[in-house]
DNA sequence: AAAAAACGGTAACATATGTTACAATAAAAG
DNA sequence: CTTTTATTGTAACATATGTTACCGTTTTTT
């Protein structure tokens, strides 16, 4: 277990042996899921501290008609929202269902502050870890606020291309994935795709797609 | 200054000599800013905590064409930006305008970790605080992701009553504010409460508006 | 009190996106 | 290899929202 928490960016600087030490002096329990589980519903009490050992988890929430919307994937090891454990709303935000068998830590509230105030390393990741968190979430939100289904392609597709550095790939995700990410509807994001390709911005066949002109697919982004 | 500091929830718990000592010796400095005056430009390197003492500021978002969307007021005595200080991305997410005039206190980064280090009841403040913040970061998300401009009027009237404990209230915002703040067209807007009020489901003259139907009202919440 | 500015009401029209449906193709399963 | 299932492409139509424009009313400024 320390030689996966070490990999955690909570225990960053810190070697296993470290690690167990302080286990030692806490309380924690730790629990395995199957793939499609739900690990906790929106809305339930944040007691604990959630660790995501091993696998993959995802974050949904629903609309009153039942339709999911997936915010985000985690893939161990990392924290399950670690921002709601302090402040005052502590409800989780989102369903969190496991994506394939995973192995989840938890630490109540209590045991997690002794360790906080136990090592300073270990709270200056937390405040890093949060504050990424709003980070992140702010991004979401702008991307949310601002743009058109274009604009998030644009968006979306210069992401790709700027980090592997190419005009030309695949894209790593089905159309269906897409627009549920997007929060669109799937023929809308297909239709989309279709302008921007016979507007000659990009070049778009099945999964395949070639970023022709990207000052154009850049001025997108409003 | 103290007096003030006494109020912000980051010192909450502590009185104001207990304050003064603190910041003895603590590297900070203090500025005044006029109405409309911009504190920091979005995408600043946040490398100071920033306390609004006095006043009231609010943080706007500009899409390209240079249409600004505004975010949120923020009162003082309170923090700006707290969740930025830490984490991988130190750039402020929102343009900081001066709302009327107001007084912001500055402490560098490393002078605010000693404070931290400091005093364990501040630092469970400063949990609480960038808690919280990820916290109204995720309900503005949820808010925008989901909502038809029906829902969010919904929701808006719906948190009025809950928090007046009355059905008939007058609107605190112009439609113009309200329109802007739910990031929304103001002739879309008016049409839609004309259109709730053609429906029966709320009563609606002026800034005057009673519920009528509650139910129906929050069905549109989808 | 008069003038100016902000605000609310509303209409016509443009545009973006959602909905539903179905066919063609590709991928996965048997 | 064949069948099934998922994926993509696409069209017709419905709906929500944005845009622009104008007018009458209220509020603020002078």
């Amino acid at each position: 277990m320390e030689e996966l928490l070490e990999k955690c960016s909570l225990f960053k600087e810190l070697n296993s042996n470290e690690i167990a030490g302080y286990f030692k002096q806490l309380n924690y329990q730790q629990k395995s899921y199957e793939k499609d589980q739900v690990v906790v519903h929106a809305d339930t009490e944040v007691s604990s501290l959630l660790i995501l050992l091993e696998g993959s988890v995802r974050g949904e929430m629903m609309d009153y008609t039942g339709k999911t919307v997936k915010i985000e994937d985690i893939e161990g090891p990392n924290l399950l929202a670690p921002a709601f454990l302090f402040g005052s709303n502590n409800k989780f935000p989102v369903t969190i269902v496991a994506n394939n068998v995973c192995n989840i830590l938890s630490i109540s509230k209590a045991s997690f502050i002794e360790l906080l105030q136990m090592n300073s390393e270990i709270l200056a990741n937390f405040l890093n870890n949060i504050s990424n968190r709003a980070q992140f979430l702010s991004n979401k939100l702008r991307f949310m606020t601002f743009q058109t289904i274009k604009g998030k392609i644009a968006h979306f597709l210069l992401q790709i291309s700027k980090k592997t550095g190419k005009d030309e790939f695949m894209l790593p995700k089905s159309q269906n994935e897409l627009a549920e990410m997007f929060g669109v509807a799937r023929p809308s994001l297909g239709r989309a795709i279709r302008e921007l390709n016979n507007d000659g911005i990009i070049n778009a066949e099945g999964k395949k797609v070639r970023i022709i002109n990207k000052n154009e697919l850049a001025g997108l982004l409003k």
